[in-house]
DNA sequence: GTAGTGATTTTCT
DNA sequence: GAAAATCACTACA
């Protein structure tokens, strides 16, 4: 593979508006360099969620320590725990001051599946396509904790790559496994991947 | 095949 | 004290 067909996504990409990013995201290569070896993945869904006009954003009620990475730059990582079990990995989008951010869902394994195994639980190991279909398995499979809260994603240890072989078929739908603003379309996947996470 | 429940941190009422 | 941007196990049809 020749350098030029893989680019990194710089800052700008994310600094547009949020449902802009979203389908474009699809498709794209997450990379990150663990501490255990590499590891990347090929982004297949995403939600988005924006601090206006939606009550089911973290941020929508006002910005706390948790959240105030969200508030903050575009480009970075926001990764948050929830249920007492998992965290989730969100990247930052749109202009300092304005709280919004691309939740990643779903991701196909690439590299470093020999850790993404070593990661996830026995059962579900019989099926790659499920290793990381699901925001608490992503990040779960890629060793993704609160030490990776607020990274850069222009510097090398987490970043995304654009590998233009890349084809996505975009579909959108309502987002799921929330409660609030469940008839917004926010949520973005490619119907064509087996590991997007409603079947 | 679908349905129900437990695990357990952060944040808000 | 309760709910939340979840997952995987168990039970039952």
């Amino acid at each position: 593979m020749s350098p030029s067909k893989i680019k990194t996504l710089s800052q700008s990409f994310f600094d547009r508006p949020t449902l802009e990013i979203a389908p474009e995201i699809l498709g794209k290569y997450i990379v990150f360099n663990s501490p255990f070896g590499k590891l990347s993945a090929r982004i297949v869904e995403v939600e988005a969620y924006i601090d206006q006009d939606d009550p089911a954003c973290h941020a929508a009620r006002g910005k706390t320590k948790r959240n105030e990475v969200m508030f903050g730059e575009p480009g970075y990582s926001y990764i948050y725990f929830i249920y007492g079990m998992h965290y989730c990995l969100n990247f930052v989008t749109e202009q300092k001051g304005k709280a919004a951010a691309l939740l990643l869902r779903a991701a196909e394994p690439c590299e470093g599946m020999e850790i993404i195994i070593k990661n996830s639980p026995q059962k579900i190991i019989t099926k790659p396509s499920r290793l990381l279909s699901g925001p608490g398995k992503f990040c779960r499979a890629f060793g993704l904790t609160r030490e990776q809260n607020r990274v850069d994603l222009s510097d090398s240890l987490l970043y995304l790559e654009d590998r233009l072989e890349s084809k996505v078929r975009v579909e959108r739908s309502n987002r799921i496994g929330i409660r609030l603003a469940k008839d917004k379309l926010w949520r973005f996947y490619d119907s064509e991947s087996a590991a997007v996470s409603k079947p």
